[in-house]
RNA sequence: GCCCACAUAGCUCAGCCGGCAGAGCACUUCCUUGGUAAGGAAGAGGUCAUGGGUUCAAGUCCCAUUGUGGGCUCCA
């Protein structure tokens, strides 16, 4: 993970593709209502019922493809998968036609049926069955056992019906047992994704214990398909993406509202905080991604600029930069802690296959910060991050969940301080009243981690804000100091910080999670005046002034079309507030508002209404 | 990067077995000036992603390139 890289937030080439599970398409659904409510028995039951429909979806799949090799064919969340080495590449009627043979098999009822048998047999068999990948999985067994120094395992298959797989189970007792299931998609996936080994194809499949949680969860598929950034960002006219720059948004006035609106909103709380705000070169030398250790671990990703024989980097990371102004004087330990804060253009070339609209780019903002303390004002600045957080979601209505990932298995760095460190965040976790877990050993490899997860609308997890307890990298690799209280020079501790995380991704987030209803504070277009006829057109102007006047977002509807029309379209732009105007608004300065949701509110004078939404506004009311 | 699929008007999409480039929305103009989610008519809008090939003829078939989408260790 991020142990890789360092200031990293986000992930490296080297990693594994997909890095981030919590951003797995639908993630659990609605974390504490139905799901979290199954007791462990049934989610167990479900996890049965799911690994058995991945063996008779193989059954069906070998019934069509005699000669298919088989990979794996897990239980994941909300279905399953297996895993196919095929002679052809699967349609979607392959799809229908292996649906439609698991239905028979289903419907046919047969038991699934444990075999033990020791290893050698097992490997016999797999082997005459031309199972290769099964014959590599019985070796691994049995190197692992060896290196245990035990004795060759015992395996065990289980059969149904004609077709037999070796696996550690458990499975349901029979076909018949299997809940509603649909498959969902096929997908290129390497032999134990590693890509150095074969492409297997992978189908995917759902698996629930009823028609109505199926039926459910196909419903918030479409649904998250419906409120797709992507799809509503062209919709809403926020941002577009153009084959010139893969992986980097082109923010239409819109979008850059949107963005401008979150920005202002962080520089003023940190404003309130005690931050600095710098700005460092998007272009820098070689040499100093040699000094960071990024020139070893991170070059592919960089992008690389040549001039007059040097070579400079798009920078992808503020953090190193940053260190030039701490140092650009000597800190005396009055001055910490330095908090400075940065909107920095990052690039980093991401391989092409994994770029994904704004959650996925080569270019971005971070609303990132370096705070240089010393150790005993860790714990203080620590309490305030997580009250800061705690701040910056409420405005959004999202409550933040944090995972502190603790010291890995290599580490860099003094051990009495990462022991230091961790007691100081667990206390600070303890006291912030946040909800809270321990992910022991994912820290990064020179910083205990916070990161801040949100659940959107849908209930699918985000990561978004990190913080990073940097004890080693920036102040040993850069040399940092401050000069304590008797005049000697000391180690500060850097904390790398970012509450939205990336400004790109964070917009993604909100988009799908408002499906593109902004809270009227962040929205585009804060009010459409809709004249009913033109002679009204002066006077919704006139309140347009009124409104922008009190730093309200504006349009006026002046296109000759009906009224209704011009509803209709202003709320498909959920647009928060629609204000008709008429002879009767017209002559007492007044304006009918209706909410993008269809309500109608009593009709209010000019001022009036402009006072209540700049009040909504300052307030940064949510819904 | 790799596997598979996809790329037609600003947007959403249709276009069959290769034979004149289509619809709805949006846009422009005209009529309409209306009271809370679509008034009417006309018009304009296309290098069918790009480049090559097959063919009498290519949006359609083939190849390459670019981009986009679903994925690429939830471990028998």
């Amino acid at each position: 993970m991020d142990e890789r890289v360092l200031c990293s937030w986000r992930s490296t080439m080297n990693e594994r593709a997909n890095p981030e599970p919590d951003e797995e398409f639908l993630a659990t659904p609605e974390r504490g209502s139905a799901e979290q409510l199954l007791d462990a028995g049934a989610q167990s039951e479900l996890d049965a019922m799911r690994h058995s429909a991945a063996h008779v979806m193989a059954e069906a799949v070998l019934d069509l493809f005699p000669d298919a090799r088989l990979g794996i064919g897990p239980a994941i969340d909300n279905g399953f998968y297996y895993d196919f080495d095929l002679p052809r590449p699967l349609t979607p009627d392959d799809l229908v036609a292996i649906e439609s043979r698991m239905a028979a098999s289903a419907a046919a009822d047969r038991p699934f049926v444990r075999r033990e048998i020791p290893w050698a047999e097992a490997r016999t068999e797999v082997e005459r069955a031309g199972q290769g990948f099964k014959v590599e999985i019985l070796d691994d067994l049995a190197a692992r056992a060896r290196e245990g120094g035990q004795e060759l395992p015992v395996t065990s298959f289980y059969d149904h019906g004609s077709f037999t797989d070796l696996c550690r189970g458990p499975h349901v007792a029979s076909t018949g047992r299997i809940g509603p299931f649909k498959l969902l998609s096929v997908a290129g996936a390497y032999w134990r994704g590693d890509e150095k080994r074969p492409m297997l194809q992978r189908i995917y499949g759902t698996v629930w214990a009823s028609q109505e949680e199926l039926d459910r969860y196909l419903w918030r598929r479409e649904e998250a398909k419906r409120r797709d950034h992507r799809r509503l960002g062209v919709q809403l006219d926020l941002y577009s993406f153009h084959d010139v720059s893969p992986g980097s948004a082109f923010w239409h006035p819109k979008g850059w509202r949107v963005w401008l609106s979150l920005q202002e909103a962080m520089r003023e709380l940190q404003e309130r905080r005690g931050y600095d705000e710098i700005a460092t070169p998007m272009v820098v030398a070689e040499k100093l991604w040699r000094q960071s250790g990024h020139w070893d671990l991170y070059r592919d990703n960089m992008f690389l600029i040549e001039s007059e024989g040097q070579t400079f980097s798009l920078k992808p990371m503020n953090c190193p930069e940053s260190t030039f102004i701490y140092k650009s004087r000597v800190r005396s330990y009055r001055d910490l802690p330095l908090r400075l804060a940065e909107y920095g253009r990052l690039h980093r070339n991401e391989r092409s296959g994994t770029l994904s609209g704004l959650t996925r780019v080569r270019h971005f903002v971070q609303d990132d910060s370096h705070i240089f303390v010393r150790p005993d004002q860790l714990a203080d600045e620590i309490a305030a991050l997580l009250a800061e957080v705690d701040e910056v979601y409420a405005w959004f209505g999202l409550k933040p969940e944090v995972r502190f990932g603790t010291k890995p298995d290599k580490a860099l760095g003094d051990p009495a301080l990462w022991e230091r460190a961790e007691a100081l965040i667990l206390d600070a976790l303890r006291a912030s009243g946040l909800p809270w877990s321990v992910k022991a050993g994912d820290g990064a490899f020179y910083a205990p981690k916070i990161d801040v997860h949100i659940e959107d609308a849908l209930g699918r997890s985000w990561q978004t804000a990190t913080f990073q307890v940097d004890l080693v990298m920036l102040p040993e690799r850069f040399d940092l100091a401050y000069i304590d209280e008797h005049g000697q020079p000391q180690r500060p501790i850097a904390i790398h910080r970012a509450v939205y995380g990336s400004l790109e991704r964070f917009i993604g987030i909100l988009v799908e999670h408002y499906a593109g209803a902004f809270p009227l504070w962040c929205a585009p277009v804060q009010a459409v005046v809709v004249p009913i006829a033109d002679r009204h057109l002066p006077a919704a102007r006139e309140l347009a002034d009124v409104l922008r006047g009190r730093r309200l977002r504006v349009e006026v509807d002046g296109s000759d079309g009906r009224m209704q029309n011009k509803i209709r379209l202003a709320t498909e732009q959920k647009v928060p507030y629609i204000l008709v105007l008429g002879d009767r608004e017209a002559d007492a300065r007044t304006a009918a508002p209706r909410t993008r949701a269809g309500e109608q509110l009593p009709v209010e004078g000019w001022e009036a209404l402009a006072d209540r939404l700049a009040g909504e506004v300052t307030r940064r009311v949510v819904g």
